[in-house]
DNA sequence: ACATCTGTATACCGTTCGGTATATACTGTT
DNA sequence: AACAGTATATACCGAACGGTATACAGATGT
């Protein structure tokens, strides 16, 4: 193999998917972009769903590692909430196209096909973060029975923040984790 | 005309964009749905994206309206702030669909068309909040050259905790609301 | 009565859609 | 050298895409 197709036409798709949404992206663009043909793609993705799912899933694969051991809670919840937030800046910066295809499909209309695919994806980050807000519950006992809640803003916040970041309004800097961080725990504990 | 056809087709338009997406929708299925043709449609509205303009511009119209009203600085910032998020709270509760559709549209891809469309919109209620922004500055010193960013996140909570009502996580009352505002000064003047 | 205009339908346009049957080139194994 | 499996291309499929030329029905104004 003197190119590797496979990795070339995700890196193309991602490009398409990331600057004008999954839907409006055709499969023959994609073929075009990357210099191959139709059956090539079809041999390594199998569908167009399926291409998307390699795509969703390698990347988040590296975030969902990272994320386990920032949600590790130890009884310093701040630090916890910190470490997460820098693991989603960092991610971002480093993978700037895929979090914007990421963010297209994070408020995505439910019947959406990229929507059946990215849920089970989120899904897994909300829960890791889900249960960093529960254990940390017994030091935050008003936090009680609003975990799903808390976990939703959070992760909401920081899209916010890194939506901000890729249209150039803002840094995603040490400074800005530590607003975030607090201006969250502010909202839980007043 | 026994049956407004400009308006139905409006409607279920709005009812396949919101759950399927602008771009996996056809012209075929909303005029099916609606139970016309596609002459009718292209009558009204010219093309696709002119059914789409139609259908942001009437809605938002209305929201821009209480917009300009809450967003009127007279010295009490917080009483404007959250004169705003009520503007949104009651809007989305009053047309959930069309909400779900603005969202889906909110992060957006910047060369998909719906996103060149809706940008124009988005600005409008951006610039609002901003100009309350700037002239609260006055009274609050220290946000001084942060405006847009301000105005941004301010903008990007209110949508998160709209979307965790849409998707039954949240209530859109007046505690959630006076949480929103407190919690976001507190991100200010911190 | 006639002309005009708005609204709607039939039927069709060329293009692109996602997807595939088939053939062939390459690569490593026996 | 024959074989098998992987990777790629040519050429094609039916369906759906956004959009339109044309005709006609019904109301309106003269």
């Amino acid at each position: 193999m003197t190119t590797d197709n496979r990795k070339n036409i995700l890196e193309c798709a991602l490009r398409l998917f990331a600057t004008r949404g999954y839907d409006a992206v055709g499969i023959q663009e994609i073929v075009d972009v990357a210099g191959v043909t139709k059956p090539t793609l079809y041999h390594y993705f199998g569908n167009k769903q399926g291409l998307l799912e390699a795509l969703l899933h390698e990347h988040t694969q590296r975030l969902l590692v990272d994320l386990r051991v920032a949600t590790d809670y130890h009884g310093d919840f701040i630090l916890s909430l910190t470490n997460t937030v820098k693991v989603y800046f960092r991610f971002a910066q480093q993978h700037r196209a895929f979090y914007r295809m990421q963010l297209a499909m994070w408020f995505a209309p439910p019947d959406n096909a990229s929507f059946q695919i990215v849920a089970e994806l989120n899904q897994q980050q909300h829960q890791l973060i889900e249960e960093l807000f529960i254990k940390a519950t017994e030091q935050h006992g008003n936090m009680r029975g609003r975990h799903r809640r808390y976990a939703a803003t959070f992760l909401g916040t920081i899209n916010t923040y890194v939506a901000l970041a890729l249209n150039d309004y803002a840094e995603l800097n040490d400074e800005l984790i530590h607003a975030l961080v607090h201006q969250f725990m502010y909202g839980i504990l007043s």
